[in-house]
DNA sequence: GTTTGTGCGG
DNA sequence: TTCACACCATCGG
DNA sequence: GATGGTGTGTCTCCGCACAAACAT
């Protein structure tokens, strides 16, 4: 008998989430945009170009129907639809509709498409219908045997099919000005802005008016300035106002200043939307080739801010690193060379390796080691360091070498997840939880609630944040220090960590919070967790989390064991990560341990071996 | 007829 | 807009 | 053992309709 699924991951309750079930105006959507709207005309006045404000005034002007047919076609993933498969009953007349927004630039109505744009637009029944009738027409072609089989081939091939029946539209004129973007040309748009390489000038244009009436969204390259501007990213979308007014997501009612932004002139706005964009269009980095690389690295933006330099260096490490599998590696070393984040250094480390450059290499080492900008950085340069000396039979200690202890189970396999079958196995003296980061990111977050949603200035700026602006920002400690002191002052009083971290538990109960995820805290275990565990222990790793929130919210040991009898040395807690036959331990849980050993907090590394049957259970 | 995946909508 | 973790293939000491 | 590449489950929801591929 099958359990009623039952997840492989840390352990979770049951989702009792309370849903409102609120009934939205049937114009929700239209709503909703304008709110956005007039949000960012009032907020970034400053910031907007005159063709952005007369796209919001435009629209504004606009009748009800043309209002939200345009939305509604604005949400959905792609930008050509047949206007005869549409179905908005709320709108009324969609062709009237459609007509008027035509008529204000909103719409296309009956562009030319690309044959690639054309064929999506039809299914695979119509494709078939399309092909038999164009054989029809021109009976007597040598093609016929194959009209039989249509049914069997893939949509692929049918488009291909169809696609060769379409005779182009050979003026040049009506191309330029039908305008239309086909979303999935991506690519060739990017070989295209090279003038070394073939543009897109040749491809065929089809005029399919006659099959079908056709709508292509227009202008909506400025509602995504809106969106960015309110947002301040373009991965949010208007899904988000549903999701919070149906209850399905909570925000933490935080104070939004008008003053606060995430722009504040008009260059990093515009440095933002390019970044999105072209990261947009090079999606599949490790399919590009050097030229590619080198034309859109070009492209990118200066920095303006933390958030874009972080952005833009993440993009430049993954071109770096596609130039190094194309064993271009001056052009690799160049980009490497314009990032000041990791593992930017690194790999150039380990280019000079591969190049069997020991010298440099060793040199590199010791020049990042003098200024590295994390824990986790030091850790690989070091264990670099130390393998390059081996070679070259320098004397290097690795500072971050560590074993930590070994413990060894070996289970019958009943075909759990390996940790949930060595949780059952510690269960033998003890309770014990697989929770991974869950339970301790999530005390840290209910214990520095306030600290991590106090209104400092530009932090939040529009009601959809599960965080401050900054949390995974190094400045994050520093521009709040004052809070985080009086927080830990507050929390060495005995009792204080319980007290507040029920608080807020009881208080923000699913209200989201960027180190709580509330279905893996249950209140037994929090409980437990928070009397089981000294306070000087929370708070020590409290301020590990405080240095760098990114990368030390990862790599906490999956499981957390309350033993029933306390050990020999007083230990009523310790923390096991499991590791399955064939897998070893990462980066960031060696560093956790070893923070682990210098705090004396118990910890081990259970390694799990499957026994067939005969003597499970020993260590 | 099934299953599977996607996109939409609230 | 992922991310964190596990798994696997490969290679060299 | 180290490394790089890949896969998995999960993430901010979840039911539904539709289309396509497959036939357990
Ligand atoms: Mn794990
Ligand atoms: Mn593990």
């Amino acid at each position: 008998m099958k359990q009623a699924v039952q997840s492989d991951k840390p352990q979770r309750m049951q989702s009792n989430a309370v849903q409102n079930n609120q009934e939205l105006p049937v114009d929700y959507y239209l709503i909703n945009f304008q709110q956005l709207i007039h949000f960012v005309l009032e907020a970034y006045d400053d910031l907007l170009s005159a063709d952005e404000k007369s796209f919001a005034g435009d629209f504004l002007a606009l009748s009800a129907p043309a209002r939200m047919l345009y939305v509604r076609l604005l949400c959905r993933k792609h930008n050509a639809f047949r206007l005869d498969k549409l179905q908005y009953s709320e709108i009324g007349n969609l062709n009237d509709a459609s007509a008027e927004l035509e008529s204000a630039g909103f719409v296309i109505l009956n562009p030319l498409f690309s044959v690639d744009q054309a064929s999506r637009l039809f299914t695979k029944p119509e494709l078939i219908q399309h092909i038999q009738s164009h054989a029809e027409f021109s009976r007597g072609s040598p093609e016929s045997p194959r009209i039989s089989g249509l049914k069997q081939l893939k949509r692929d091939e049918l488009e291909n099919i169809w696609q060769s029946m379409q005779s182009p539209v050979t003026d040049v004129l009506k191309k330029s000005e039908s305008g239309v973007r086909d979303q999935a040309l991506d690519q060739a748009w990017l070989r295209s802005i090279d003038p070394q390489q073939e543009n897109l000038c040749g491809t065929a244009l089809v005029d399919i008016s006659k099959i079908a009436t056709t709508v292509v969204v227009n202008r909506s390259e400025h509602f995504d300035v809106f969106r960015l501007c309110f947002f301040g990213n373009l991965y949010q979308d208007m899904t988000d106002f549903v999701l919070r007014d149906l209850g399905l997501m909570r925000y933490e009612s935080y104070v939004i200043d008008q003053n606060n932004r995430p722009f504040e002139t008009r260059k990093q706005l515009i440095a933002h939307l390019d970044y999105f964009r072209i990261s947009a269009v090079v999606s599949g980095v490790n399919e590009l080739t050097t030229n590619d690389i080198l034309v859109v690295e070009a492209l990118l933006p200066e920095s303006t801010d933390n958030h874009l330099e972080r952005r833009l260096d993440r993009l430049r490490i993954a071109f770096a690193r596609q130039l190094e599998r194309l064993d271009e590696f001056e052009h690799a070393e160049k980009l490497y060379n314009k990032c000041t984040r990791a593992p930017a250094r690194e790999r150039r480390v380990r280019m000079l390796m591969k190049q069997e450059q020991w010298q440099s290499a060793f040199a590199l080492c010791q020049d990042v080691l003098n200024c590295v900008v994390s824990d986790e950085e030091a850790q690989i340069l070091s264990g670099l360091a130390a393998r390059i000396a081996r070679k070259c039979d320098i004397p290097f200690a690795d500072p971050w070498a560590y074993k930590p202890p070994l413990e060894h189970a070996k289970l019958i396999n009943a075909g759990d997840s390996v940790e949930q079958q060595a949780a059952e196995h510690y269960r033998q003296c003890g309770s014990c939880f697989y929770t991974e980061n869950t339970l301790i990111d999530g005390v840290f977050g209910l214990a520095f609630w306030d600290v991590i949603f106090a209104p400092v200035r530009g932090a939040f700026f529009n009601p959809f944040q599960v965080g401050p602006a900054d949390f995974h920002q190094l400045e994050f400690s520093l521009l709040r220090r004052d809070l985080i002191d009086e927080k830990f002052h507050q929390l060495e009083q005995p009792g204080e960590l319980k007290r507040q971290v029920d608080l807020f538990f009881q208080q923000k109960q699913g209200i989201v919070n960027p180190m709580v995820n509330w279905r893996y805290l249950s209140e037994e275990l929090l409980q437990l967790a928070i009397d089981r565990i000294p306070v000087v222990d929370w708070l020590a790793i409290f301020r590990r989390f405080l240095l760098d929130t990114r990368s030390n919210r990862s790599g906490l040991p999956d499981l957390i064991v309350f033993p029933d009898k306390p050990s020999m040395d007083g230990c009523r807690y310790r923390l096991v990560e499991v590791k399955g036959p064939g897998d070893s331990l990462q980066k960031n849980q060696i560093r956790w341990m070893r923070f682990f050993a210098e705090q004396g907090i118990d910890h081990a590394v259970c390694h799990v071996s499957w026994s067939d049957e005969k003597s499970p259970d020993h260590e």
